[in-house]
DNA sequence: CGGTTATTTGAGGCAACTCAAGAATCGTGG
DNA sequence: CCACGATTCTTGAGTTGCCTCAAATAACCG
């Protein structure tokens, strides 16, 4: 694949920008975002592309504007499995560390905010505001890996499936700010095989879980990346959690 | 089971402490450290205590100094996912949340070094070292997590046993500073069904794979907390893991 | 419209699970 | 120190959910 990154450097200000509330930049104050504003840039990939391979060395740090990445790890022999996922306000790489642990790859076309490595971890230990809100991020993170590590661990593939559909549904609600319920139409933003890697599961076993879902009137399959589902309160029953994990997040 | 928690509130010095170099006290210089000793108390749990119920209040946060300690998360069916580990130096509890989302209970005898929350997340914002560390701690958590997500969803029982038993050995092995190799004789802090709960797998398949491995020569079990590896490189082999992710901890 | 990629569907196999029983180990009190 | 009850662990037999391999169909794109 051609490397087709787009490396506009021009500058929209921090006021406009749709992640300000919740990016790692959010609890700043006017005179610190001068200074990550002014050594910002911009970088956009379309779906598909590597952003960085595992092992490379990692020359940026930056926050999801718009789009989806995921970060993914491989075995010799080629088994996948996806261990993060970066959607809008997510923070993208480790300061303190010089090369990628994990390959991330753009699943949608991504535009990302950008800040390079060492400028920014020298800011870091300035402004204890982009250290506390890189804390909280991280904090969070590592309550979805745990979610996840029960999803992989103990969930049948039917489990898997509603788990993932409940966690779109809620996210797709969270940006209108309601509760999810009743029928829902959510963008599958992923392939079979992506999701598969996602939730360990083979892309044929999800295949046929979706389609026997909607033998049963579950949900309806729009194309190949849209699914409305019949009844959200019922997917989350199939899901195996209980009722809350909402909104407040 | 009786609450015998030992609420002994002497208090030794933090300069003979054990984990003073890895906790989350690690970057702290001597006032800082003067304001965290002052608030500190000891507690003892034995094994197979619970400590904190998922959903109940958390009054104080840890770090523990001794013993072993595991998080776990429950469906209703009682289906369980161990979610995290708590070796020594390892911190328990997250400051800024009221309630807690994991059940953690001591897996062995166990010493803490608590601290309320409330003064503590005071302490927090007002030491920048303290918040820098425990946000070096989060992202390595982060890390092991991610790489545990692997283990779940895609390895076999046989690589799941055997990349627990190189984890147990490398950390063996880092108490005395040395790389793991040859023979190796570790002890095994958790019962079959913590073990099982641990990997996602049935207590059963976990002694099935131990004992086929001793049956091949690969182990020897002495008692059933002690396991001796015939040769760690073997086992390192088994685990479906390449060779780093070793010492530099 | 034709080639390519993504998805669905089928048939068969196997790794890990469930259920069940027996053996080893541990802890405790006499 | 031994006996005994309670755990914990091992082992066996049978089942099943998901995987593998294979092929057909549908969607996408120039």
């Amino acid at each position: 694949m051609l490397n087709l990154v787009d490396r506009t450097t021009t500058k929209p200000g921090c006021n406009d920008c749709p992640i300000r509330e919740r990016a790692v930049c959010a609890h700043c104050e006017s005179d610190e975002l001068a200074r990550l504003e002014s050594t910002k840039f911009y970088r956009k990939y379309s779906a598909g592309q590597t952003i960085i391979w595992a092992g490379e060395p990692m020359e940026f740090v930056a926050s999801v504007i718009t789009g989806m990445a995921s970060l993914t790890q491989q075995m010799e022999d080629g088994r996948t499995q996806m261990v993060g996922m970066l959607l809008p306000s997510d923070f993208l790489g480790r300061p303190g560390r010089q090369t990628a642990t994990y390959t991330v790859t753009a699943t949608s076309d991504l535009h990302l905010c950008c800040f390079h490595r060492k400028p920014f971890e020298t800011l870091m230990v300035q402004t204890p505001h982009l250290a506390m809100r890189l804390l909280e991020m991280t904090l969070d993170e590592l309550d979805a890996a745990r979610d996840w590590l029960l999803l992989l661990g103990r969930k049948t593939a039917r489990e898997k499936i509603a788990s993932f559909l409940v966690f779109l549904a809620r996210r797709e609600a969270a940006l209108g700010k309601r509760q999810p319920q009743g029928q829902i139409t959510i963008g599958l933003p992923l392939t079979r095989e992506a999701l598969a890697d996602y939730l360990g599961l083979t892309l044929e076993t999800v295949s046929r879980q979706l389609n026997g879902m909607k033998r049963e009137g579950m949900l309806q399959l729009e194309g190949k990346r849209r699914v409305i589902l019949s009844d959200f309160d019922m997917m989350l029953a199939e899901s195996g959690d209980d009722g809350d994990g909402g909104l407040p997040i």
